[in-house]
DNA sequence: TAATGTAGGCACTAAAAAGTAACAATTGGA
DNA sequence: TCCAATTGTTACTTTTTAGTGCCTACATTA
């Protein structure tokens, strides 16, 4: 069994690294598919959204659902679970947000534009 | 100057990697000298400790405070920009204590007892 | 008939993060 | 004289994380 010095490493265990808090930022605004996750990461690549994706599915805070289509049709969005990391994603996202402001005051174009997504 | 996608990215560049929430969640309890951060971090490495340190310094969460004495003491301790990511560090190791307990009912020994520091 | 779109697997390589070990500096005390 | 205590640096190695290119499946559409 895992041992964690304090219990925030748990939390970090689930929501580390490079893309997650990323990827459930995007997902606790709406329900998206694979392409369009991939769009609006237009940093990451197939391998490593299908790997964090799974990842996250595995510890119970996103919910894979596969249409039976071709071509196929696979939708992801958070589980009731991963709605009770909302506190910490908003407040993530609020901090940035501020920090930008903070750290570029002559705001730039800091923010690269989003692109079309659907 | 560096480019995000959602600001998000801007906060987690901030306190991401492997141990910076963990640091700023023992100095948020008090100001700490680099020996006492040592030991409660049982697995960070005297490069790393530094290095991490550094790096939120720069940021400017965390003050670093040189007292001129042999052997030399030198304690850290949040700033008031720090203090503004009390919000995240609190939710953060409160969901910790829940996914614990979620994810270990039987409670065993998930936590590793906190060894003696001063 | 042949190309298109979607999700993802696999083998391999590259880059980034983290760990290891040895060394420095200073002064009080054995 | 030599060691202990504290914080930190540097060069080097290992581990982890991430990226690349190529392949599959199959109904639809051109």
């Amino acid at each position: 069994m895992k041992k964690y010095n304090i219990p925030v490493e748990a939390a970090l265990e689930v929501i580390g690294g490079k893309w997650k808090v990323v990827i459930l930022c995007h997902l606790i605004k709406e329900k998206r598919r694979t392409g369009e996750l991939k769009r609006l990461m237009p940093g990451i690549t197939q391998k490593m959204l299908t790997q964090q994706l799974r990842e996250l599915e595995e510890d119970g805070v996103i919910l894979r659902e596969v249409y039976n289509q071709v071509p196929p049709r696979v939708e992801y969005s958070l589980t009731k679970y991963g709605w009770s990391l909302k506190g910490i994603l908003d407040a993530l996202c609020a901090w940035g947000e501020q920090h930008i402001e903070k750290t570029y005051p002559e705001k730039d174009s800091v923010l690269v534009k989003p692109i079309e997504i659907k």
